[in-house]
RNA sequence: GCGAAAGUGGCGGAACUUGGUAGACGCGCAGGACUUAGGAUCCUGUGCCGCAAGGCGUGUGGGUUCGAGUCCCACCUUUCGCACCA
């Protein structure tokens, strides 16, 4: 009837006060529905549902993120092409998500991996493109050596290939990136503005990381210089071959101490910073390093590193300090140097005492002076053992900083050293720009090609999509490269610009460009002559409400902000933060566990919906926890809420609209539709199914034929839980329409008030009963009327030496 | 290490941004009713100790308060996220 009626269709055109209600998409895998998407995706739909009975136009539109990795290595493993298999993964899915009843507006759908929708994803890449926001450069990846292929961080377990075993290596590949680092300061400041859960903004504002402190830049006075000389000459020739390391540091208050610099591996410095005696051994050092694979070097704790030969001055002692490289500093952060202070820093500290290093103390805390040891207290028995400090304090063996508190010294030092030009603030990021490129098949081709005359052309907007071929060969082998550029016919095109012989990006974007925009195509599916609809666009979004999982709580959410705010700057949307409030779900387990195939305990809600039927297994999904924090599924526990919903059919089919409904049983259900009224915008979907349960409870137990003004209210309220059933019950109770399409019913304040309340009393703090009393007694009147409660005045047994009286609630005796 | 969240019956979980009857609701369990039967349905009970009166109870130890699951201090444990980010 639903389908029949168009019911769960919202006229985007001309619906009043538009409420988009969006849940993250889901890939869709071969094994079906995963009951925590059903989960998430239920959540949303009360809610969704909830603001449709309040009045609003309601979009819940859902669609398939079906490119990427998952699919491309389910394929391999089945022997199938991922071209077949995910149109019959996709009917699957839409069988199941049919079965559970959700609001979708199907009309609307989109599938990450159709033409009709890449075509745009491709289009968001020439329009990042044509901002210069879109660039190329060489990159680390993981490389298997055993499988010869490129391998995602995801297919990377303990710095080991997950299917062979194989140590993974680091190759270098041109690959495109966009520059969302360049972003990281808005990224970070509109956080304040949104309505999202607080623990995912604290997780984007670790992922941005904002460090604010000093880049510094410390002169080598002699590349060439002896190593082993201790005193090097500073001579004319010296200073013309001199070069400059620039550091990032947050603790320029320590630069006194810094006794030695130490560069990344791979600084590009490197080569000219190594004296001939040293050469042979940095070279080992460095061959060594980027052998190691990205994720075992940075949990390799030991510290390792080799020495340049050469000095750089420190521009605040003008001491002269050796250069190191090592791979505890890391390329990607900062400058790729450091400053080591290993009087201060546990890193440095480590670092300086495998290799001897001199270790200085300049910050000195309470009690300390210049003097006193760098030693930090050990678990066991308090024995003090060398250690950097890391507390506040005042500087010592700073010159003329001495005595200055740390605080004041990180800015009168940084300005101080300014003044110098050796160096300046800055903030710097931890956000690094997005890798897009992919050296693998499913995806979407990056549309751009290569031209000998013309260098990089993106493919020209007429001549999208930059369709996928479909290729029998699309492993990935021992080339390297993409599996497209084993495809000569394909990637060898005209050049757009001059016509020449010209070729192909060939590798593929990642599958979060297709999840980063794919919000703003919804409204405007079906068509094909824009990515989206001005008007629709204009109209819909940003997002009312996006519900998803915490798993995409940084990248997911944070590329489609960056991905919005270039299109806002492009003047192709008229706000910039995508999401308007977004809230997190919970995760299901099973008994206890992690659902995982390889325990068995995974739920296929095919079985339950067949066994219990849907809305039953909604409502249990709901019930099980609150829904932001998950639950623990257990098969027993479905019972009981199936067990509400056939009392609830009982009392609708057995109802009577004779006689008058009884008054307390109307006030309990006016409790119930404020308390459930209130609980689902909250997203506290378990206490709003407890209240309805208590009602029914209370409803059974006056022992009356239930009046039909007790229960109709009901079907209502637990409409948006149990979708089916309510529309069954509306429909037997001689409701009009749809039941969503009624409004919701209001409670009356009035009905809530009683005459009597229950006076809760407390004898020296200890509660021993409560007394039925009428409202709004004095403290007088209540005191007298709790003496006059035999179980209560037996423990008032004097003058009470002071009454706390909690008007309509509570009495408290002092005695 | 850093960041976040959380510790309440046999179990899942309630207790409302405000300190005021701890254990709502459900499962499970026990007893009973109906029944040829019950994994159906319905009723009653169910934090712990105690025959009772009563006492004890929200991770541990302190504190504030007439009154603390809730607030403060210290500690312990667990889960999740990020992890050599200078």
């Amino acid at each position: 009837m639903w389908a029949e009626r168009g019911t769960h269709q919202a006229d985007l055109a001309n619906g009043a006060s538009p409420f988009y209600a969006l849940m993250m998409f889901p890939y869709p895998s071969a094994e079906g529905l995963h009951v925590g998407n059903l989960f998430a995706f239920t959540g949303c739909d009360i809610y969704a549902r909830f603001q449709r009975l309040q009045g609003h136009t309601v979009f819940e539109p859902l669609g398939y993120d079906a490119f990427g990795i998952h699919s491309e290595n389910f394929a391999l493993k089945v022997g199938k092409h991922p071209m077949e298999l995910i149109p019959s993964n996709i009917a699957n899915f839409r069988r199941q998500l049919d079965s559970a009843g959700l609001m979708v507006d199907w009309t609307h759908s989109l599938d990450t991996t159709d033409p009709a929708y890449y075509k745009w994803t491709q289009w968001v890449f020439l329009k990042l493109h044509e901002r210069g926001l879109a660039y190329k450069k060489a990159a680390a990846v993981n490389w298997c050596p055993s499988d010869k292929t490129v391998l995602a961080n995801e297919q990377v377990e303990g710095g080991r290939c997950e299917r062979c075993g194989a140590l993974v290596e680091q190759r270098f590949l041109e690959q495109w990136f966009f520059k969302i680092s360049s972003y990281a300061a808005r990224l970070l400041k509109n956080l304040e503005t949104l309505d999202w859960s607080e623990t995912t903004k604290q997780a984007q504002r670790n992922w941005i990381g904002r460090s604010d402190g000093a880049r510094l830049r410390f002169l080598v006075l002699d590349a060439l210089a002896d190593a082993g000389s201790s005193a090097v000459a500073v001579t004319t020739e010296s200073r013309a071959v001199a070069t400059t390391i620039e550091v990032f540091t947050t603790r320029p208050d320590t630069i006194f101490g810094a006794t030695y610099l130490v560069l990344a591996p791979e600084h590009p410095l490197v080569d000219a910073l190594t004296t001939p005696q040293q050469e042979s051994l940095v070279r080992e050092y460095r061959a060594l390093a980027s052998k190691q694979d990205l994720i075992t070097r940075k949990t390799n704790k030991e510290k390792t590193g080799e020495f340049t030969g050469s000095y750089a001055t420190n521009p605040a002692t003008g001491e002269l300090i050796p250069v190191w490289i090592a791979d505890y500093v890391l390329m990607e952060y900062g400058t790729g140097a450091i400053m080591a202070v290993p009087g201060h820093d546990e890193r440095d500290f480590e670092f300086a005492s495998v290799f001897d290093l001199p270790i200085v103390r300049v910050v000195a805390g309470e009690g300390e002076t210049a003097k006193t040891p760098l030693t930090a207290p050990t678990g066991v028995g308090g024995k003090k053992v060398p250690a950097a400090y890391l507390g506040d304090g005042r500087l010592v063996n700073s010159g003329r900083f001495d005595g200055m508190a740390v605080t004041d010294a990180t800015r009168a030092i940084t300005a101080w050293l300014t003044d110098r030009h050796a160096g300046e603030a800055v903030t710097n990021y931890r956000l690094h720009d997005w890798c897009i490129s992919r050296q693998r098949y499913w995806g979407p081709p990056i549309p751009i090609i290569y031209c000998d005359t013309c260098g990089t052309v993106p493919v020209p907007e007429k001549d999208l999509p930059v369709v996928l071929p479909n290729i029998a060969d699309f492993k990935p082998d021992d080339s390297g490269i993409s599996p497209l550029a084993r495809h000569e016919e394909w990637y060898r095109v005209p050049c757009p610009q001059c016509g020449n012989q010209a070729r192909r990006e060939t590798d593929v974007s990642d599958t979060f460009l297709d999840s980063a925009w794919y919000f703003l195509r919804y409204p405007s599916v079906p068509r094909a002559d824009v990515a989206f609809d001005k008007a629709l666009t204009k109209k819909w979004l940003p997002v009312t409400t996006y519900i998803g999982g915490n798993e995409h709580a940084v990248l997911h959410l944070l590329y489609s902000r960056f991905i919005t705010m270039v299109l806002k700057e492009a003047g192709l949307v008229d706000f910039e933060e995508p999401f308007t409030k977004f809230r997190a779900h919970g995760l299901i387990i099973r008994d206890g566990a992690k659902m995982s195939k390889s325990k068995g305990n995974v739920v296929n809600p095919d079985d339950y919906i067949r066994e219990w039927g849907a809305d039953s297994f909604r409502t249990y999904l709901m019930f099980l926890g609150p829904f932001e924090e998950g639950g623990d599924f257990r098969d027993a526990g479905i019972s009981g809420v199936k067990r509400f919903l056939d009392r609830l059919w009982a009392s609708a089919r057995d109802c009577t609209s004779i006689g008058e409904p009884d008054a307390e049983v109307m006030r309990k259900l006016h409790a119930t539709i404020k308390k459930v009224g209130e609980d689902i915008p909250a997203l506290s979907y378990n206490t709003a199914i407890a209240a309805m349960m208590e009602y029914m409870n209370t409803l059974r137990r006056s022992e009356r034929t239930p009046h039909k003004a007790e229960v109709a209210p009901v079907v209502q309220l637990v409409s948006p839980f149990a979708p089916h059933v309510a529309e069954e019950l509306w429909e037997m109770l001689g409701g009009q329409g749809s039941v969503f399409d009624a409004r919701w019913p209001a409670f009356d304040p009035a009905m809530l008030a009683s005459d009597t309340i229950e006076l809760v009393v407390q004898v020296g703090g200890k509660t021993r009963g409560k007394v039925i009393v009428a409202k709004g007694l004095t403290q007088e009147q209540a005191l007298l009327a709790a003496k006059g409660d035999p179980s209560i005045g037996k423990f008032i047994t004097g003058e009470p030496r002071k009454v706390i009286l909690v008007p309509d609630r509570l009495l408290n005796v002092v005695l």
